[in-house]
Order: structure tokens, then C-alpha cells, then sequence
DNA sequence: AGCACGCCGACT
DNA sequence: GTCGGCGTGCTC
């Protein structure tokens, strides 16, 4: 079909594969509609916000069917050209519908269809009368006094920074703007001095000279510094020298409570305005970043994944803080890598990427010896910090009760009496991962998964990992009657309790989802541990995560087994990154730390190779056995997933699939299964999966689009929910 | 994703 | 006789 008329194509917020045609809002009058507009258009029944993603001169959509834009959202695009190219290309390559990336992937006021809007932070200072109050001690509740006290230390404050003070603050506030001892005061801080800079080590100075030089061009590096080497230190300088000239800096950080903490340190390093984004926001603030950002009254962006995706005004330098973190893959709906999309990124506006890490992925080292990424390595610790020692514990030999051989006993028994801290490690929460009859054999399983359930002692109640289920804790087997129920294996809150009652007088806390699922609780229990109140924590995956704990030296991972044997394969390599992340938080500061790794298998290759060799070596025997079996990063792989409440039919639609597959081989390309998946049944959905083996990337990409077409009309596709998982960093 | 249409069970 | 269950199909 031919018109005279223009014909826009729009992305909607739907799971669509393709973009809607729409005929301009007048014909002829208004100015032309240009891509990345949003536009109000009539949609079935409805009408949608959508995005103006191309403009075409003919639709194959009969003209009859064609409506007509109903509202034009924004004078100007939204998105600029970069942004806009970014979000088709993800959407090409991750093969996610159009309109769920690049409309799905705005903050929500956008989508509904709001104004950009920086939001005007409202602040408030305590006046001279109120200053003066203060210092004389006049009246006021606590409450008044309290805040009067941070307004004048702090100058203003703001209502973020309120709420934290005192969650019901406003009342307090009004009694003490009524007596005219603090008033709001409108306008955003100016940017704090920066605080003096710590004298970079040589390596530091390295890296940063390596990166500067290369401003202004496309450059990839991996920074390759050990835990406390002083990794942040270097994205600071590199940020300063960037917004120096003009540009601005985004900054991609993992999924992990320390968002403010690492705020807090950019505020009071850098002399330029920086922005979050991250889940703790509002739906404000998260559109008062974005809008600062892609107009560039913002400097720098700070954020996690998604923030990959906000547009920047003036473009100078990206940095992925933790890359292997498995957190910038999205792990449902569009499955995204924010790292790789941040290279892509960094590529198309011709300025470095920097990808830091303590364990860098296996991906990151063979781009490095493919030269194309350049390694940056920070291989001391700064202020000249030991690495720790690591001592394998051979549990075989050796009686342990609740997870606490002697040897690991003793070693905390002295931690304490030098005053000093411990973290203990093992990767369950809850109490017992397992409740079993000793007369008859029934263990506690959820009804909706093939999973067993967790003992959670404290709730008193059996809780299922993997969905909602959770059931009061029986004393009596159901199956036979018999009172000899057994709960088996270790979770944080097991380690906990027997570590109080085998170490008189000791402090415990606990770190995991369960102990911090309250608002501030993390933060409270980082308090704790940093004013010296506890003498161990014992805690999850949480524990490795970046926290600073300067008066740590003895770390030990209760049971370093349970990622020597994991069914993906990248379950070592995982393992291997854990292990070193939590063995980094011992011997901070000035004092030796020292890792205690409790095993059955001492003389796994893996341990033997990490412990002894370390991660360089364990890197390369691992890309060795990859590039033997042909895996990732020597192969690229997509993963399709299906899941329905009967039983067989994911696998008759990955049967299907395979089929179409087959029919119409690719070269390089090979598909295998399908299998049930490692858990067959979740929440109630019986899944299977299809891995589709490519030799290339490009050789995945020209299979991919004609093959997703083929599956979309495969009658078996319409009996369960499927989706595809391009570049699957988790085959669950 | 919404939101309809469309045929089969328990209620006034 | 109706209200409503969620299977199936479409949205330019």
C-alpha cells in the first residue's frame, strides 16, 4: 500500500514482536512526528502510550484498517537517535518485542505518559534563630532538637535524608518551621567540596593514565584489582577528569544494599552533581534522574541495571562496577545483559568502558587475550594489605557439629579475644533445608515444586525457596506417625544459633534476605558490626558482596562443596568468584586476614587450583575446558525456555521446535533437547528447555529471527508460555 | 498485556 | 432462564 501520507511506525508497551502503524495526527498540518516521540494512539479497544520508532512512506497494513494518532506526548523526541538505535538493537538481538523494550524500559511516569520533569528537591535549613536555639539549649522535643542538630551540621538537608533521620519527621518539622527555627530552603545543594584525595599507588596511577588517554575514543578495559585494591579510587578520578571536560559518566553497580554507601562516597569525592537509580527510588525520583541525565544537568548516573538504558546528553565514560556480577542479566521477561549493552553503549558514543572486578567473568579475560578488551590489573592491596591466607579444612577426618569443626571453632574462640570479627559463610538461609522422618523415610516437600521445603525455625514455619508456599513445622510424620522427625543440613539460622551456644559470650548476627527484608535493617546491622557490637555474622551470598568490614580477619566458608558439583557449567566459575569475594573481606586495614574453607573434596581440581594457584591460573584452566567443549566464550548459546501446567506439553512444543530446527539446518548452528528443566515443576508449571548451540554470535543471529517467526506459529506454542533467552547465563 | 468473544456449570 | 468460568484470538 501507497499513501501520500507518512505512515509512523509506534512501539507499544505489548508482547508484540513488531511495531504498529499509524497515520500522522493531521494530514499534512502539524510538524512531522520524528522518531523517538511519544504518541497517544487508539489501540483496540483502548488507547496506549507508545514510541515513534521509524517513519515509513507505505504500511502493509491495508489503509482502511489504519487509525490515526490520536496526540502527539512530546514537542520534542524523547529519545535521542542513540538511545533509540540502543533499544532497537537490544530488541533485535535479545529477540524481546519492540515495544516492551523500548517503552517497557522507561520509567513508569513516562510510560503513563507524563513530562520529563526534574523534580525540584524541596530542602529544608535551620535559620539563624533556629542555630542559636540549638546552642542555648532551648526547649524542644527530642525529636526538634535531633533534627535541628543535622540541619545545622549538615546545612540543608533534604526530605530523603529526613526520612532516614526520623521516619515521622514532618510533624516535628512543621513545630519547628512555626517557630521559625527552620524554613524549606528550594534549590539543590551546591555540589560539596570535593574531600582531600587519597595519594594513588603506581598501578592505580597506571590504570588511570591508560584510561584518560583514551578518552574521547571507543576503548574497553577490564580492571582487574583484587578486594580493597582500590578499584572505586580509580573510577573516581577517571569520573573527575571526564565531567572536567564536559562530559558525563554512567556508572553501572550491582543489584546490593550499598547503593548509598557508595553515594555517599561520590558525593564527597566529587565536586559535580551526581544521580541514583536504583530500587529504593520512588517513581519521582526515578524520573527526576532520568530527565537530569538525558539533559545533562546531571554529571554522573550512578545506578543498576536498568539504568543502562537512560539516555545521557553528553556521553564520556561508562563503568561496570563487579562485572561478573550475575545481576546485570535480567533474569526474566527481557533478558538483557546491561554489561554487554553498556560495551555496545560505550562503542556507539565513541568514549571507554571500564568493566572492574575482583573475579573477572571468563568472557572479560578471553576478550583480553583476544586483545580486545585491555586489562588495567590493580594487583595489591592498597595501603600495602597481605592477602590472606587460606587454609583448606578437610571435613572427613574430623568430628563437626551444625557446620563448626574444632579448627574453626578455635580460630574464632582467638578472633574474639583479640577483639576482632568473623564472617561465616553458607549459602542457605533459614534453619534446615530439609525435614525428614528417621522411621519412614518422608521428607517436607512443596506441593508446587520439586523442592523441599526449608525449615525456618524462628517463624516457626516450613517455607518453600522457590514459591510461596509455606506450611506450619510438624513434630509428627504425617505419612507414618512417628514423633522421630529429623531436620537435616544447615541454613544461616542453624550456623547462628549453634555458634552461641558453642562459644559462650559470642555475638552473633545474622545477614541473609530473612534478617534484612526491613526497610533499614541492613543498614542497622551494618552499624552494628562496624561499632564493634557483634563478634560474627554469619550470612549468605550477601556477605560477599563489597561491604566494607575493617576489623574482619577471619573469614570461613562453611561448606565450599555445594558449587563443586553444580549441574550448569558455569557453576565453578561461579563458586570460584564467590569464594574469592568472600575471602576478600578478611584482613582489612592493617591486620592478616584468614580464610578457613571447610570441604569433603580437598583435592578437587578446582580448590586445589584456586587455593594454590589462584584465580588467573583457575581462569585458564576453566577456558581451556570451555574451549574443549566448545562453550561460552568460544561458543554462543540461546536458551529456550517453556513452562505450562501440563505436564507434556512444553516438551511437545520444544519437540516441535527442534523439528522446525532440523527442517531447515543452519551452518554452526545445533540444537539440543529438549530436557526437563533442573526443577521440572515450579509453582505449580511443569518447564522444559532448548539450547540452541551456535558457533558464532553472528552465526546465532542469522538463525535466531527466521526460526522465533517458525516457533510463533507452531500450534503447540499456543498450550504454554515460552521465551527466549539469548547469551542464558543460568540454564534453571 | 488487556480485552473481547465464546461456549459450558451453579444460582435467583 | 442468567452470572461467570477462563480458553482463544486480536490489537495498526
Amino acid at each position: 500500500m501507497t499513501g501520500s501520507e507518512p505512515i509512523l511506525q509506534v512501539a507499544l508497551p505489548v508482547p508484540v514482536r513488531h511495531p504498529f502503524d499509524y497515520l500522522p495526527p493531521r494530514p499534512g498540518s502539524a510538524p512531522p512526528v520524528r522518531p523517538g516521540t511519544r504518541v497517544r494512539v487508539p489501540f483496540g479497544r483502548t488507547s496506549a502510550v507508545g514510541v515513534v520508532v521509524g517513519i515509513a512512506r507505505a504500511s502493509a497494513v491495508e489503509a482502511r484498517r489504519l487509525k490515526r494518532v490520536r496526540e502527539v506526548v512530546d514537542p520534542e523526541p524523547l529519545l535521542d537517535p542513540a538511545m533509540l538505535k540502543l533499544l532497537l538493537w537490544a530488541s533485535g538481538y535479545f529477540h524481546h518485542p519492540v515495544g516492551e523494550v523500548v517503552v517497557g524500559t522507561l520509567p513508569k511516569l513516562l510510560r503513563l505518559g507524563r513530562a520529563p520533569k526534574a523534580e525540584r528537591t524541596v530542602r529544608y535549613a535551620a535559620t539563624a534563630a533556629g542555630a542559636q536555639a540549638l546552642a542555648e539549649g532551648l526547649g524542644g522535643a527530642p525529636v526538634q532538637r535531633h533534627l535541628l542538630g543535622v540541619m545545622v551540621g549538615a546545612g540543608s538537608i533534604s526530605e530523603a535524608e529526613l526520612a532516614a533521620e526520623h521516619r515521622g519527621w514532618r510533624r516535628p518539622m512543621r513545630a519547628l518551621i512555626a517557630k521559625d527555627w527552620a524554613q524549606p530552603v528550594s534549590d539543590r545543594p551546591d555540589p560539596p567540596l570535593p574531600s582531600d584525595r587519597p595519594i594513588l599507588n603506581p598501578a592505580q596511577s597506571r590504570a588511570v593514565e591508560a584510561v584518560e588517554a583514551c578518552l574521547g575514543e571507543f576503548r574497553p578495559f577490564v580492571l582487574d584489582g583484587v578486594t580493597g585494591s582500590g578499584k572505586t579510587e580509580v573510577y573516581l578520578r577517571l569520573i573527575a577528569t571526564t565531567v572536567a571536560r564536559g562530559r558525563q559518566a554512567l556508572v553501572l553497580i550491582p543489584e546490593i544494599g550499598l547503593t548509598p554507601q557508595l553515594l555517599a562516597r561520590f558525593n564527597a569525592r566529587l565536586s559535580c552533581r551526581v544521580v541514583a537509580l536504583h530500587s529504593g527510588l520512588s517513581d519521582g525520583e526515578r524520573l527526576s534522574s532520568w530527565t537530569q541525565a538525558r539533559d545533562g544537568t546531571a554529571d554522573v548516573l550512578v545506578g543498576t541495571r536498568s539504568a543502562v538504558f537512560v539516555p545521557l546528553a553528553r556521553p564520556g565514560l561508562f563503568i561496570v562496577d563487579e562485572e561478573h556480577d550475575l545481576s546485570f542479566k535480567q533474569q526474566d521477561g527481557f533478558r538483557y545483559s546491561a554489561r554487554d549493552l553498556a560495551v555496545v553503549r560505550a562503542r556507539d558514543a565513541g568514549a571507554p568502558v571500564v568493566l572492574g572486578s575482583a573475579t573477572p567473568s571468563l568472557e572479560a579475560i578471553e576478550n583480553v587475550r583476544r586483545g580486545r578488551y585491555h586489562r588495567l590489573d590493580l594487583p595489591h592491596r592498597a595501603g600495602g594489605a597481605a592477602p590472606p591466607r587460606i587454609d583448606v579444612i578437610d571435613l572427613r577426618a574430623r568430628p563437626f557439629d551444625s557446620g563448626l569443626c574444632d579448627v574453626l571453632v578455635e580460630a574464632l574462640e582467638q578472633t574474639k579475644a583479640r577483639s576482632e570479627q568473623a564472617l561465616l559463610f553458607i549459602n542457605r538461609r533459614g534453619y534446615a533445608p530439609r525435614l525428614m522422618c528417621h522411621a519412614c523415610g518422608w521428607i517436607a516437600d512443596c506441593d508446587r515444586c520439586d523442592a523441599h521445603l526449608v525449615l525456618h525455625r524462628e517463624e516457626g514455619r516450613m517455607r518453600c525457596h522457590h514459591c510461596a508456599a509455606e506450611r506450619p513445622i510438624v513434630s509428627e510424620c504425617p505419612a507414618c506417625g512417628s514423633k522421630n522427625v529429623r531436620r537435616l543440613g544447615l541454613g544461616t539460622e542453624r550456623v547462628a544459633s549453634a555458634l552461641e551456644k558453642r562459644i559462650t559470650g559470642l555475638r552473633v548476627a545474622r545477614m541473609d534476605r530473612d534478617a534484612t527484608r526491613r526497610r533499614g535493617s541492613l543498614e542497622a546491622l551494618l552499624d552494628r558490626v562496624h561499632a564493634g557490637e557483634v563478634d560474627a555474622v554469619v550470612g549468605t551470598q550477601m556477605l560477599a558482596k563489597g561491604h566494607h568490614f575493617p576489623n574482619v580477619t577471619l573469614v570461613a566458608i562453611l561448606d565450599a562443596d555445594a558449587g563443586l558439583f553444580g549441574i550448569d557449567f558455569r557453576a565453578t566459575e561461579r563458586m570460584a568468584q564467590l569464594l574469592l569475594q568472600v575471602a576478600g573481606r578478611a584482613g582489612r586495614g592493617d591486620r592478616t586476614g584468614r580464610v578457613l574453607l571447610q570441604t569433603h573434596h580437598p583435592k578437587h581440581p578446582l580448590l586445589r587450583v584456586l587455593v594454590q594457584e589462584g584465580y588467573r591460573k583457575f581462569c585458564a584452566e576453566a577456558l581451556t575446558e570451555r574451549h574443549g567443549a566448545r562453550l561460552p566464550p568460544f561458543a554462543s548459546l540461546a536458551l529456550v525456555r517453556a513452562e505450562a501446567l501440563q505436564r507434556d506439553a512444553p516438551q511437545s512444543f520444544l519437540r516441535d521446535a527442534e523439528a522446525c530446527a532440523s527442517a531447515h539446518p543452519h551452518p554452526g548452528v545445533s540444537v539440543l533437547g529438549p530436557v526437563p528443566s533442573p526443577m521440572e515443576r515450579r509453582a505449580g508449571r511443569y518447564r522444559a528447555q532448548l539450547l540452541v548451540d551456535a558457533t558464532s554470535r553472528a552465526a546465532l543471529q542469522r538463525f535466531l529471527p527466521q526460526w522465533i517467526a517458525a516457533l510463533e506459529s507452531l500450534p503447540s506454542a499456543r498450550k504454554v508460555r515460552w521465551s527466549i533467552d539469548v547469551d542464558p547465563q543460568e540454564m534453571v
